[in-house]
DNA sequence: CCTTAATCCTGGAAGC
DNA sequence: TGCTTCCAGGATTAAG
């Protein structure tokens, strides 16, 4: 089973870059497949001549803000939107990835290696994706970026309070299931962890929306939070033993009591997991502990 | 409003 | 063993 980029995983790429490519400047970048940029591609040359200044995150998206060299020198000649820094949003999809090879360290691109930045210090960040699910948008400002697509979001899941979450789920009919997968309900909960969530806080995933109660959402939010330290946590120490396959697959284990366990024991009362399907989506469960 | 289905795509697993 | 088939998943879109 190979990793799914959700959020603990995204930000764990972020704290990665954080500590390879930000204060590095962009020398030349080559796009191996231009189709994966997505949406108006042209105004920020995929930050070209830009020094990568800082990584945000929202939901499961990445930012990789730019800021041009002479910014400094240059200081307010016109309107606020020409020093505005570019950005490109990095959305890893279902099998995408951000490494960052040193300069010493040899990289081979394969057919699935699509962008390659080429930074000052030798380094080079790469974008792979076999499967195409994710993709990248760039954008002339960071208010852009917040302006077109991140409006879109809901709040993320590592900050939404529960009065908020509740609000957003007190009107609506959907399954809660499917409004936690919605990303403009919260951002940055996928499949495995809505399961897990759900499992955690005893709620069945069809339940409505709107009939989840303050303190059950409390529940949910408390867990949420607690669910994804964890993971990231973990996320953090599988990368530095990458290789060592036992304490992966422990850690990996620790994590997903009901994903990919259909038909086998719950883990707290034994009965076998049931699975169904909602909005499209595998979900395991079980019917004595998520009634 | 809400759901379902199709779409995108490839690697890994299962079946024969 | 090698071939085919299926299926997973997130987001978007169209259709019911």
């Amino acid at each position: 089973m190979s990793i799914m980029p959700e959020l603990p995983e995204v930000q764990n790429v972020c704290l990665g870059l954080t500590t390879t490519v930000v204060g590095q400047s962009v020398t030349r970048v080559t796009v191996r497949r231009r189709d994966i940029v997505r949406g108006p591609s042209r105004p920020t040359n995929m930050l070209r001549g830009y020094t990568l200044t800082r990584i945000d995150r929202l939901g499961k998206q990445i930012a990789l803000v730019g800021q041009s060299p002479n910014h400094r020198n240059n200081p307010g000649t016109s309107g606020k939107t020409a020093h505005s820094p570019p950005c490109i949003c990095i959305h890893l999809g279902m099998t995408g990835s951000l490494r960052f090879y040193p300069k010493d360290k040899p990289h081979k691109p394969d057919i699935h290696t699509h962008i390659i930045w080429h930074l000052n210090n030798g380094g080079r960040l790469a974008f792979r994706d076999p499967r195409r699910f994710g993709g990248l948008w760039t954008f002339d400002s960071v208010s852009a970026l917040h302006e077109i697509r991140w409006s879109k979001l809901g709040e993320d899941a590592l900050t939404i309070t529960p009065s908020k979450l509740h609000a957003k789920l007190q009107h609506t009919r959907r399954a809660i299931k499917s409004a936690l997968l919605d990303q403009a309900t919260l951002a940055g909960l996928g499949n495995i962890y809505v399961d897990e969530l759900l499992f955690g806080c005893g709620i069945h995933p069809l339940r409505l929306g709107c009939d989840v109660s303050r303190q059950e959402t409390q529940r949910l939010v408390r867990q949420m939070r607690a669910l994804l330290a964890k993971a990231i946590r973990l996320g953090g120490s599988t990368l530095r033993d990458y290789v060592d396959t036992t304490g992966r697959s422990g850690g990996f284990q620790y994590l997903h009591q009901v994903y990919g366990r259909s038909a086998q024991p719950c883990p707290r009362c034994g009965q076998p997991l049931a699975c169904t399907t909602v909005s499209g989506r595998t979900t395991v469960y079980c019917e004595k502990c998520q009634p």
